[in-house]
DNA sequence: GCACCTCGAGTTCA
DNA sequence: CTCGAGGTGC
């Protein structure tokens, strides 16, 4: 089809535009039905061609292109992809880089003598999907996200090879697997080729390629990608007719090929670990050689009950461990080394380094975390080092190439005097009333301008004022229309159009932002005061326990330290925090600019406002499942006994605590008793 | 008092 | 992602 010959033959042209606005029609019910989880009225294979005829249409006239349905994904018109929860947390693996790591692993997991089989396969480098079957027909595909939440991909997932659209064999009702969408080598190397030769920017690595294509808007570019999927894991089986169940998950392996997805070949069950040691030499030794790019060794124990027992702990299971063949290293040199001022008032030593190609991307700098960490290396300016990429993201400086050293390397000195206000600096927390020396090193001055900077950076990040940046607020503060983050509440869009360089449609979108934000969760507005050791976890525990500021202003160290996880250290920094006068003129402020507190939402259930204290073994469950059911109803479990304490929940060989508890009169519950509580 | 685990805080680049 | 430090269980 030549559009030159289309362009000028007029009676084609109408007939072509026409029948794009039937196509359009047609697509755009589909994908109506799509997001329904309908069955759509047309085959997959006819949508494809319905796409693909609008899609040479709309390159013949582009004017088509106006309110079509290719512009769009998965029937909204969004620029971004839906959010849509995970059915369980995508956790990630525990790294072990060498055969002591493994042997220390194993050791771990098998203290009580157990002989584990273990399950290994390649962990491939690309992306990590989960894909939903409904009736064995594709519903969705997801991406990890932030492990919570995934992105809806499910129009790109179509378009990946190995994701079967229609799994084979029996009927069944729901079944969820996870794999990973990988860009081979070659197809990798051809795209290049081709960009190069076009003079497009190169894609920097197998894994961004895999993943930045998935997240394309179009389904079709994501065709054109040749991607690969390769299934590693069956996340759950609904079936209401045959109840199948897996022993192992080199069973769940053999049914997901049963069921017509890819698998890569060279998983395997290994009954020792010394054995896993030869898997992983054979694997070091073939890898260069496989189509994708690898990254590692999945290790995990094979039996899926073994698995329910180790259980996750952190950010991955127990059960398993990723073995990773060594990142890729390069040398470079350290120019200078600058010290950053956070808002806690620490001082960060930051390599400036001559800037290295690694792992896709072009590297300048690397923290160096602290003092300590510097003389352990013993870096010098000017030092020749090896860098690598921390879970191939962030730089690393691993050491010193000592022998390129020519004697003109400089020691770095911690500055005695803050960088950024020139104040006394201390080896030790001077947010906190402690006296035991620390690692870190203090700027001593609250009111420290790089400190100052980074606490209102803090506090709008919190507040979710997203339209507000460092440099907005900088300006804002040389313009003087604010003093400290209050101000911003009162700000309306005269302040800021009268700013040189600033739009009115900007402006406009700072205040209604601002605004929006106005009314905040309460765990919100004490994450966003920025109290020493109070976190963003810390302060949801303190929101869900006080419920209101007023219970937490007159909070003592006592009442604090009852929250479970909150010892002396940190209660003693909220009570210090509150009994400075100018924090609590800060608080006032903000509300009398407007800010209010949202009602906290308890979770409802038969134990809200109960705290239970564990103590001694249970026979029918793990404390920590006791103390899941305690928190899942709604309740809290704390580990000392006070007057406030609902129940102590008193297992075998319970010890002090049942005591204390009969001291101060607390109720004691023995496990039936808890049991016949729901 | 030690060995865990969790949390906080700072960090990089596209 | 990394390191340090706080909290807790044994």
């Amino acid at each position: 089809m030549k559009s030159k010959d289309f362009k000028e033959n007029k009676k084609e042209k109408d007939f072509l535009i026409s029948r794009a606005q039937v196509l359009k029609k047609q697509i755009s019910k589909y994908q109506e039905e799509y997001h329904k989880l309908d069955s759509p009225s047309v085959s997959d294979e006819v949508y494809d061609s319905l796409v693909r005829e609008l899609r040479e249409i709309e390159t013949l006239f582009p004017e088509v292109k106006k309110d079509s349905p290719l512009q769009k994904v998965g029937g909204s018109l969004k620029s971004s992809f839906e959010k849509v929860k995970h059915i369980d947390r995508v956790t990630s693996l525990n790294d072990v880089f060498s055969f002591e790591e493994v042997l220390d692993w194993q050791n771990k997991i098998s203290k009580n003598n157990k002989n584990y089989k273990y399950f290994c396969e390649l962990k491939l480098d690309g992306l990590n999907i989960t894909l939903f079957y409904k009736n064995n027909k594709l519903v969705r595909g997801l991406t990890r996200g932030d492990g919570f939440f995934g992105e809806d991909i499910t129009e790109n997932v179509k378009m990946i090879n190995g994701v079967p659209l229609f799994l084979d064999g029996d009927i069944l009702d729901e079944i969820v697997v996870r794999g990973e969408v990988v860009m081979h080598k070659e197809v990798f190397k051809k795209i290049n080729e081709n960009n190069k030769k076009e003079g497009r920017p190169l894609l920097a690595n197998t894994r961004n390629a895999a993943s930045g294509s998935v997240r394309q808007m179009d389904p079709l570019i994501v065709k054109d990608r040749q991607l690969n999927f390769y299934a590693w894991d069956l996340v759950s089986l609904k079936d209401s007719k045959k109840k199948i169940i897996f022993e192992n998950h080199s069973d769940e392996h053999l049914f997901l090929k049963q069921i017509g997805f890819t698998l890569d070949s060279h998983g395997k069950k290994i009954e020792k670990i010394e054995d896993v040691f030869d898997y992983l030499k054979d694997i070091e030794q073939k890898r260069d050689s496989f189509p994708y790019s690898t990254d590692g060794v999945v290790i995990a124990v094979d039996s899926l009950r073994d698995r329910d027992v180790l259980g996750i702990v952190g950010k991955g299971p127990k059960w398993s461990v990723a073995y990773k063949y060594q990142a890729e290293r390069v040398t470079t040199i350290i120019k200078d080394i600058i010290v950053n001022v956070g808002r806690s008032g620490v001082l960060t030593p930051v390599a400036i380094l001559e800037p290295v190609q690694i792992a896709g991307s072009v590297v300048s700098k690397a923290t160096l975390h602290n003092l300590d960490q510097i003389n352990r290396l013993d870096l010098k300016i000017g030092d020749t080092v090896i860098i690598q990429k921390a879970g191939d993201i962030i730089p690393e400086v691993l050491g010193v190439v000592v022998e390129m050293r020519n004697g003109k390397e400089k020691n770095f000195v911690m500055p005695e005097k803050c960088p950024a206000c020139f104040s006394a600096v201390e080896k030790k927390d001077t947010t906190n009333s402690q006296t035991k020396e620390q690692v870190a090193f203090y700027c001593t001055n609250k009111n420290c301008v790089a400190r100052n900077k980074r606490s209102f950076e803090h506090f709008v990040n919190v507040f979710e004022i997203y339209e507000i940046g460092p440099k907005i607020l900088e300006r804002l503060k040389d313009e003087g229309l604010i003093t400290d983050v209050a101000d911003l509440f009162t700000l309306d869009k005269v302040d800021l159009a009268d700013l040189e360089r600033f739009g009115d449609k900007s402006a406009e979108n700072i205040i209604s932002s601002i605004n929006n934000h106005k009314n905040i969760e309460f765990w919100r507005f004490i994450f966003a005061l920025g109290i020493a050791h109070v976190g963003e976890e810390t302060s949801r525990d303190i929101a869900n326990h006080f419920l209101k500021i007023e219970n937490l202003l007159k909070a003592t160290v006592s009442d604090i330290s009852e929250i479970e996880n909150i010892g002396n250290v940190v209660s003693r920094s909220i009570v210090n925090f509150f009994a400075e006068e100018s924090n609590i003129n800060f608080i006032n402020k903000l509300f009398k600019n407007g800010v209010t507190i949202k009602e906290v939402v308890k979770t409802k259930g038969i134990f809200s406002d109960k705290i239970f204290v564990l103590t001694g073994t249970l026979d029918t469950m793990s404390r920590e499942e006791a103390k899941k059911k305690i928190i899942e109803n709604g309740g809290k479990v704390s580990s000392f006994v006070s007057s406030k304490t609902s129940f102590v929940l008193a297992g075998k060989k319970s010890g002090s605590k049942e005591k204390e508890a009969e001291r101060l009169g607390v109720k004691i519950i023995k496990e039936e008793d808890f049991l016949n509580m729901f």
